[in-house]
This record gives structure tokens, sequence and C-alpha cells, in this order.
DNA sequence: ACAAAAGTGTTCGTCTTACACCCATGC
DNA sequence: GCATGGGTGTAAGACGAACACTTTTGT
């Protein structure tokens, strides 16, 4: 048979957050044509030769760019089309997506390979498409939007949520998430009846002008995803 | 810059419809190794000199293995990594996973190139691991749970459904996806409170052996689609 | 008349919402 | 004491499941 030329393929990164008590995505400037200067999701270059899988090659890449290990990173689209890559044959680049979550202030990208400059975009207050590349204002909409409607579900995104927790913390975590407030005893009603939290036993958070609160953890039956690939992942639900 | 080599890039095809009053999902024989004559979705390698993008490429796709253009066709997943594809550097392949649906009775693919056989795939009743190739026996089972929780949550999968119905077929139509029955009085209250269909002005569905029904269609602003993709082709939601 | 499916209403229980209220702590 | 957030209870209402019922056709 014939070898046919490939597409290039890249995988790019979502990375959010909370910055300020909004719910944030991470972004960096171009160096290089196309899109020079303008802002786009951190991403490389597939590397057949040290990615076992697309999940390694997205957090080799996390690691060369910005210098981090995300905790929580899920696929989330696919892109390809021509015209949105000039090295390769046809002009033809595909994209994997990848969505990272990480714990507010837990994590520090640093400007690596290739990225002129790094920027936290705000989810209300994003960047026009004149300042960003390829359709990344769209995607970056897109999985804000994603990561919304898993909070509003109580499916948490793992990622965003800290190891140990008071439940003050956490639903003030889902309301800068999604960006409104939440009623406090429905929101603990649901964490109770669908067994999302348990407490850890005897910890405290102490110290504060008021009363201490139980300390909670994720408990490890809760939220399971429906995505694709969760189910992939887990041998499907 | 190097030019590294590139993975394989593929495009799969789960190809669903009802039969029989059931949800199947369509597999073929593959003719070449690996996994010579073990079952598996039909695909082919994408052709950065014919598709303009990765749609594209699953419609052709389509035309060529089954001799047929899907009505509706949805990016479902990625999946990518090390010994997939002994034809590709370090045996390196991606697939890009599609999801389409065909009305029951509309849709007769045939045997294309290099489709060794056909076979409608049971969703209750799935081919064993030892039977198919890759991962595509998980990916069918993951399809196959997706088109059922948009039809739970009555989002329905376009596809699947004729132009003009009646509300009885519709519901046929749900039961036999979902393989449970439903209640007529809840279902058609769903349908008239989310404003998810509208009736055809004066058309009737006459010469059965009961009471004529109206017909309806889908109301065009119904049924948002809540994936990545659909986020992305809408302008975001 | 009868079967068969269309189409509607009604009841009952569950889940959500909004709000009020007590509790424990640091200052 | 009092401000602050933790933690709990409750009444009103929305929503969904289950079931009974009437209507209109062809045979």
């Amino acid at each position: 048979m014939p070898t046919y030329p490939m597409p290039l393929v890249r995988i790019e990164i979502a990375l959010q957050t909370i910055v300020d008590g909004e719910l944030v995505t991470l972004m960096v400037r171009r160096e290089q044509a196309p899109y020079r200067d303008r802002w786009a999701l951190p991403g490389g270059v597939i590397r057949v030769d040290q990615d076992r899988d697309l999940d390694a090659g997205a957090q080799r890449i996390a690691l060369e760019r910005l210098g981090i290990t995300p905790p929580y990173l899920t696929q989330f689209c696919a892109v390809g089309s021509a015209g949105r890559e000039p090295r390769a044959p046809h002009d033809w680049g595909l994209s994997v997506v990848y969505r990272a979550l990480a714990p507010a202030g837990t994590i520090a990208p640093v400007a690596g390979k290739r990225v002129a400059g790094l920027r936290w975009v705000q989810a209300d207050n994003p960047l026009p498409a004149s300042h960003t590349a390829f359709d990344h204002a769209l995607i970056v909409a897109s999985a804000v939007a994603a990561t919304r409607q898993q909070t509003a579900a109580l499916e948490f995104p793992r990622g965003l949520i800290p190891e140990r927790f008071t439940l003050g913390a956490l639903q003030r975590l889902c309301e800068e998430v999604l960006g409104t407030p939440l009623d406090k005893s429905s929101f603990r009603r649901k964490l109770r009846d669908r067994k999302l939290v348990e407490s850890i036993e005897g910890a405290q958070q102490r110290g504060e002008a008021h009363r201490p609160s139980a300390i909670y953890r994720l408990s490890s039956g809760g939220s399971i995803g429906t995505t694709p690939q969760d189910r992939l992942e887990t041998g499907f639900a």
C-alpha cells in the first residue's frame, strides 16, 4: 500500500484554575508563525519516539512548556483541518486538546520552550478573537463551559479541588467556578445524599474567628465522569 | 526546526441505528493485519490531500467503506498510542472516532474497500474482546452509553430520528434505544414543556387500525448538544 | 362491538429552593 | 457581646412516576 503524507499532530492544553476568585484559563503568546505574537493555548508536537500515548504526550508537553505536571489532565476534543499548520503537508494540522485543572494557588507555570509570555484569561472576560490564534478562543470558551457544567452537576472536576477542604471552602470554590452564589443548605444536602464527600475523623480547622469546621475529602466512589474518555478509562459505565 | 515522524492518523466510525427493535452498531471484519479477521469499527486513513477537515474525512471514509453518507456524524473521542499501527513509525497510531446515527431502515451499508464483512452488533449483546480488534469493543460500549444517555435526557441524537414522526413512533424509538419502556404521559409532557417537538399543521397519519395521529418534527431550537464539538460548532453555549 | 393506539388528567411522592434559625469560636 | 462562618431544619413549590381514563379510527 502507498504511504500517505500525514497531518502534523499536536497536543494543546487548556489549563484552568482559580485566580483572584475567578475561573481562568492559561494562554501563551506565540513566538513563531503562524499567528506570531497572538495568544494561544500552550501546546506542542506529539513525539512518537517519546510519548507512549496521547496522555503521556500531554504530560510531557505541560512539563516542557510550563514546567508543571498537572494533577488532572483529561482529553477534551480534537480539531483538524487544512490551513492550520504551515509546516505540514497541505498545511494540515491536527490538535488533540486536553483540559487540565489545578486547585487555586497550587501551580505556577513558567514560560518554557517557544513560549514568549503567559497570561491567565478570565472565563467571563475572554480575549477578543483578534488577539488569539487559530480557533483557540472558541476552544477556551468551550472548555470553560465544560468545567462549569461539571461543577453545576457536582461532578467535581477532580483536579480543581484540594485534597482536604472544609465544606465552606468547597462551596466557595464552586461559586467561583460558576460565578454565581449557591445555597448552603442545598449544597450540603446534595453532598450528603450523593455521598460525594466524607469527613476526616477528628480533623478540624481551628484558629479562624468563628466556629471550627470539619475537614472533608472527596469520597473515593464519588462523581464518575461521563465523557467518552472517562468511560473508556473506567471500562465503560 | 527538525521534522519529527508523525503518527498514522485514522478515522473510525461507530455507525448506530435500530435493527429489529434494538440499538446496534456496525462492525466490519478486517481484511488485513493487525487483527486480521477480527471485528473492528469501519475506518480509514486521513488523506490530507483530499479531506478539508476531520469531518470531511469521516464522510469520505463512510462513503468509501460503507457506500453511505450518514446524515449525522459527530466526533466522539480520540485514542492514540504506540502499539496500534504496524505501518507507522514506532507503531504509533492515532484514531479519531466518530459516532454516526441513522434512523431505522434508512441505511444499507455495503462492504467497500478493504472490508471483508459487515455485521450489526447489538448493544446488549456485544462481541467478546477475543473477537474484536484494538480497543474497539470498549469504544463501541462507550458510544452506546453516550447514545443512551443522550436519549434518556431527551437530547435527541438527531440522526436517529426521522424528519417527520408521530409521538408514538418517537417514544417507541427511545424505548428501543434505551431497552426499557417509558411512560406515555410523562414522555409527552416533557416534550411539551421543553418545546422539543412541534406539530406539522394539518398533517395526520391515517390508515392504521386506530385513531389517526398528528405528525411532528423536532423543533429547530430544541436539544442543544453538550459535547465539546457541539459547543465548538454552535459558537459555544 | 371491539381492538388498538392516540391523547389527556389526576394523584402522590420526591427532590429543590429559599429562608430561618441555632452553634461555636476569636476578638 | 458580637461578628463570622459552621451547621441544621422546614415550609412551599416544582418536578416526575404511575396509573386511570376518554377519544377516534379500522375491521
